[in-house]
DNA sequence: CAGAGTCATCTATCGGCGATAGATTGTCAA
DNA sequence: TTGACAATCTATCGCCGATAGATGACTCTG
């Protein structure tokens, strides 16, 4: 009989997210990996939705760690590393962003609302701060979905398989086109500072 | 012994996904809808996902029929349609987003090239339609997920529990929120013809 | 020390799932 | 008439998430 804790649980699953994907994630092989029947990890978690939205808050620690902006810091830089710091993070799980996705949101309102205030206070009216939040989220939740679907795709088709692109748009690098869509809506932002209250 | 055809199953499969969601669409509730036994499926299908991927393409086809952008079009004008498009497209089928993401890309690459090659002759650098078309892409589908996570959420909460959100932030409207994202990203690519080849 | 309570695990089992093997039927051409 | 082939069937496999209820172990109280 070993004895576990709801934070082995989490720990465990997520490493054996890794190891094996989403998909492949059930009751009985995290059960394996921690010397415990099955049924025994519904003492912890209720379903195996539960356990899931666990898993997916711990995967985002690492960028809710991060610390808040500070009142003399320039917006521009600190909005493009936050949406980094986010794409950073669902990249570090295998199926980190579907696991995010597949969850309810939990999200810390009021760390949210902090960095919107930090926005308003460097000069972008409230309203444009809190769509652009919104806006850079999706963006990149959508990016990394897309990002993972590709690696698990060539991950089971025989890797050296090109995937007959005819070369004529070049193979898209996941990061440069991150990067792009991020400059476009940062850029957006801008516009909208300058034509509003000024700092 | 009923007859079946590869496009009958994928009509009722879309209607079924309708009635039950993505998590409850299995090939026996399916296969019963139909008249006809589980394993019959899978002379039209060699897996579950095959399936999946064809519904995920039929039920794109409502924007897949829509017209190119002709060359006199106004570049804003269009990229905004075809992105509300693409979101409607999504939101007609119960899951949508998640479906649609949840399949390998079958993305016609000529339609997307004849579109990027429309913003070039508006006067928009290829590289920057590029990115901007995939951008759009991304944040819509990111866009969609959250907003039919929403609704599934309210279902199985009792609806008229309202989240016990303090109405600091008021509230978020999907649409106006999806539209607050997408003037971001024409802003910017705006931004981007002004500065490169003009028209 | 005895017993009660409760926490955390166990065994056993349910119904449902995707998928495969191989038998059977219906249809049409030679 | 026969034979091939397309399209369905029956039967079954090994998984899955989840529940019921028994069992062990520790802790607190008298």
């Amino acid at each position: 009989m070993t004895k576990i804790s709801r934070e082995a649980v989490i720990t465990e699953a997520l490493d054996l997210l890794d190891e094996v994907g989403l998909d492949a994630v059930s009751t009985r092989r995290l059960a394996k990996r921690l010397g415990v029947e099955q049924p025994s990890l519904y003492w912890y978690f209720r379903t195996k939705k539960d356990l899931l939205a666990a898993m997916a808050q711990a995967a985002m620690a690492p960028h809710a760690a991060e610390p808040l902006p500070a009142p003399g810091d320039d917006w521009r830089t600190w909005f493009l590393e936050n949406a980094r710091s986010v794409r950073r993070t669902l990249l570090m799980r295998r199926d980190g962003a579907r696991l995010h996705a597949g969850s309810a949101p939990t999200s810390d309102l009021d760390r949210i609302r902090r960095k919107v205030s930090f926005l308003v206070a460097s000069g972008v009216p409230e309203h444009d701060a809190q769509m652009a939040m919104l806006a850079v989220g999706r963006f990149t939740v959508g990016s990394v979905l897309e990002e993972q679907a590709d690696q698990a795709e060539q991950a089971d088709t025989g890797s050296g398989d090109s995937m007959d692109l005819p070369d004529d748009v070049p193979r898209i690098d996941h990061e440069s086109a991150f990067e792009a869509g991020l400059a476009l809506l940062v850029d957006g932002l801008a516009l909208r500072r300058d034509a509003g209250g000024r700092d």
